[in-house]
DNA sequence: TGCACATATGTCGGTATTTACATATAATAA
DNA sequence: TTATTATATGTAAATACCGACATATGTGCA
């Protein structure tokens, strides 16, 4: 039971949910592939945290839904217990800045104005999602407004921060 | 050649070093642990991209210290210019709060409130790296003071949040 | 009809990363 | 004297993660 895998297990503390589907909704807070999350799955079915039931479809093809078990509730009852271990950001623009110096500045500039669009579009993409589910009801849970209010926190800071970049190395 | 080693190529583009100090000034932008370091710089060596010299110390444990290569300039030269990949930001934090309907909530406010003491501290630490870094001469890179502006930038918007939260959660 | 694409699940091989095991020197504190 | 800590380097085993390969269904478009 790795951290992956308490991912999956809160994720289905919601309602139950495909591999596939639990896959794309897990981007955003811990990113992995399909092939670590299906044999991943197998294996917690396994150790008995979740069980699944084969759902036909006629539009699209066939699914795995997994749910929780109460070995599986009770397991991420006692994770969430436990402090949560300090965040690990790897990002390669942090390293070319660095060593800029050593390139063509022309590049260096280019890459952070790729990151600013990137930004731009990140906070576009967690305004319609704060939108959508402004409009929900019953209102989302407590947690998903507080990541969704984190979301937009941090991209704000890392977007102002990209642009002031920007006009530091332009300025010279 | 991954991301790790083209981090170490960074490092030693300032100057040469040991592997154990490379480990520790890479930690706030690749973290990586001495295991990965070692054997990766006798493969970097191997393939020619840098070499090391044995330097006896007498109040320390002799060390090799590492130097880049023409070869290793060069590669260092050519990455700076393909555009970095998209930062990936895990953090166990953010997966309890999804979950947190399903555990105490006093366990969440203590995790929040042990991530506000890690903000804090590691302002802390910056205020004091980017002062040190002010009275020297001469003046750090200026790809050094992006990347310690970036950390001011992201930490107060992140302690910003956490306080944030932590009052949300008080106020129910 | 053929093609591309989203949905859906899976395996395999390789790389990246961590944890644990191992050793040695020098300073400092108990 | 002994223990601990920081410095310094290394290996081995296990785990985490990714890219490529593989297959199949249904939709929409040319």
């Amino acid at each position: 039971m790795n951290t992956l895998a308490y991912g999956l297990l809160s994720m289905l503390s919601y309602s139950p949910d495909s591999g596939y589907d639990l896959m794309l909704k897990l981007q955003s807070l811990w990113p992995a592939k399909h092939s670590q999350i299906y044999p991943l799955l197998s294996q917690m079915e396994n150790d008995g945290y979740v069980r699944h039931v084969l759902v036909p479809q006629t539009d699209k093809p066939d699914k795995k839904v997994y749910s929780l078990t109460d070995t599986g509730r009770d397991a991420l009852r006692a994770w969430l217990a436990v402090p949560a271990s300090e965040p690990v950001i790897r990002d390669e623009l942090t390293l070319k800045l660095f060593a800029m110096d050593q390139g063509n500045p022309e590049d260096i500039k280019r890459q952070l104005e790729l990151r600013v669009q990137y930004y731009r579009d990140r906070i576009h993409w967690l305004n319609c999602k704060i939108e959508a589910y402004s409009m929900k009801e019953p209102p989302p849970s407590r947690g998903m407004m507080l990541l969704m209010q984190r979301g937009r926190f941090s991209s704000e800071s890392d977007l102002a921060w990209a642009e002031w970049a920007l006009e530091q190395l332009r300025d010279e």
